[in-house]
DNA sequence: AAGCCGGCCAACCGCACGTGG
DNA sequence: TCCACGTGCGGTTGGCCGGCT
């Protein structure tokens, strides 16, 4: 992603350097000048500038950087063509049925959180998941019979409850012979060889990170409330939710300085493995969830069940749900989980052994 | 050939949030 | 504490293009 890295220090100076210019003239400007600026399509040479401003000079500072390219854009309007364009990771062409099941699983799990699966799909770009999923998955969900938008059934929402969840998708992938027989296609190995490490992550990714985690067990709790199931969770806030993902990530690591990257992976992880989330439907639904544990991988090893445990989840995926009259994760969950090149939460990939 | 229609996708817009003065 | 600014995110728009009549 970072092709034309620059360090914090040196984007910090040059924008320091360019923030003094900026405020010699009279006022701040607006973002985005509508008048004196393009607006529409880019012509090629617009994009040779950017692109050859951005090999000099690295990305950032978006609001100089039109000027200082000579360009007659926004800020925004460059970042964009940048990031969804013109960046030279970015993967061309159609998406494989991996990453159609990967966004689906994903999405059933984060919602519309573009950014966030967009982290798992190298070289894809929100904007373009975004757009995939309205004008391709949705219809294929449709096609399937399961709402796009909730993850469950087409007739099945308009009857039952909330107590089916959002990991619904997941099982019937599990029963869909057009899926090659797995709820989740792409294998551990695949993903660990095929995925980057994820994009640095800011405090604002973590906190969407924590809030989709909160909002997540809110809704459980109101769902398993209002189905009665016994089982009971405890509301965290957003920032708890920081809180201790941080702090686990340090103890786990011995690592006080605390790595973002790893703090995001660390949440995402945690987003994944959602047991009560994954064990309402399964309670009521085919064998074949039970089928696919069978056969599911490994769960955390005794490193991770503090972590899991102090964040109110199971530590062992296959025992997730015994105690509150739930199944386990589907394979899908734990496919995600067990890849071990994409949570850099330890150093060293010993640490998911 | 011309007009219509719908799909696709790049780009825009508005908002939220973090940061620093 | 407030405010201005920079940045990023998700929803929406509008133009292009191909298929159909």
């Amino acid at each position: 992603m970072h092709h034309f890295h620059l360090t914090s220090i040196h984007k910090t100076v040059l924008c320091w350097e360019n923030n003094k210019d900026r405020e010699k003239e009279m006022g701040r400007s607006p973002c985005c000048e509508s008048e004196h600026m393009n607006k529409g399509a880019w012509s090629k040479e617009e994009d040779e500038r950017l692109i050859a401003y951005i090999k000099r000079h690295g990305e950032g500072c978006w609001r100089s950087l039109p000027k200082a390219a000579g360009l007659l854009r926004c800020g925004k309007s460059c970042r964009l063509r940048w990031i969804n364009y013109l960046r030279p990771d970015l993967k061309r062409g159609n998406f494989s049925e991996d990453e159609d099941e990967l966004i689906i699983t994903l999405h059933s799990l984060l919602g519309n959180k573009w950014s966030l699966i967009a982290a798992r799909l190298p070289g894809r770009t929100d904007n373009e998941i975004k757009n995939y999923w309205n004008t391709h998955i949705k219809r294929k969900l449709h096609a399937r019979g399961i709402d796009p938008q909730t993850h469950r059934p087409l007739d099945y929402s308009s009857t039952a409850g909330a107590g089916a969840g959002a990991i619904h998708t997941i099982c019937t992938n599990a029963n869909d012979s057009s899926n090659k027989a797995k709820p989740h296609s792409t294998a551990p190995e695949e993903l660990s060889s095929s995925t980057p490490p994820p994009p640095p992550a800011t405090k604002k990714r973590l906190n969407s990170l924590a809030s989709a985690v909160v909002a997540v067990r809110e809704e459980e709790e109101s769902t398993n409330n209002s189905m009665s199931s016994g089982v009971t969770t405890t509301t965290t806030t957003a920032e708890e939710v920081q809180v201790q993902l941080i702090n686990n990530k340090k103890r786990i690591n011995g690592d006080e300085d605390g790595d973002a990257d790893a703090d995001l992976d660390l949440s995402l992880c945690l987003t994944v493995h959602r047991p009560q989330t994954i064990i309402r439907n399964n309670s009521t639904n085919s064998t074949a969830s039970t089928e696919l544990l069978s056969s599911a991988p490994s769960p955390p090893a005794n490193r991770h069940r503090e972590m899991f445990l102090s964040l109110g989840f199971h530590p062992d995926a296959r025992h997730a749900c015994s105690s509150t009259g739930c199944s386990a994760p589907t394979a899908a969950t734990l496919d995600l989980l067990s890849d071990p090149s994409s949570h850099r939460i330890s150093r060293g990939s010993s640490y998911w052994l």
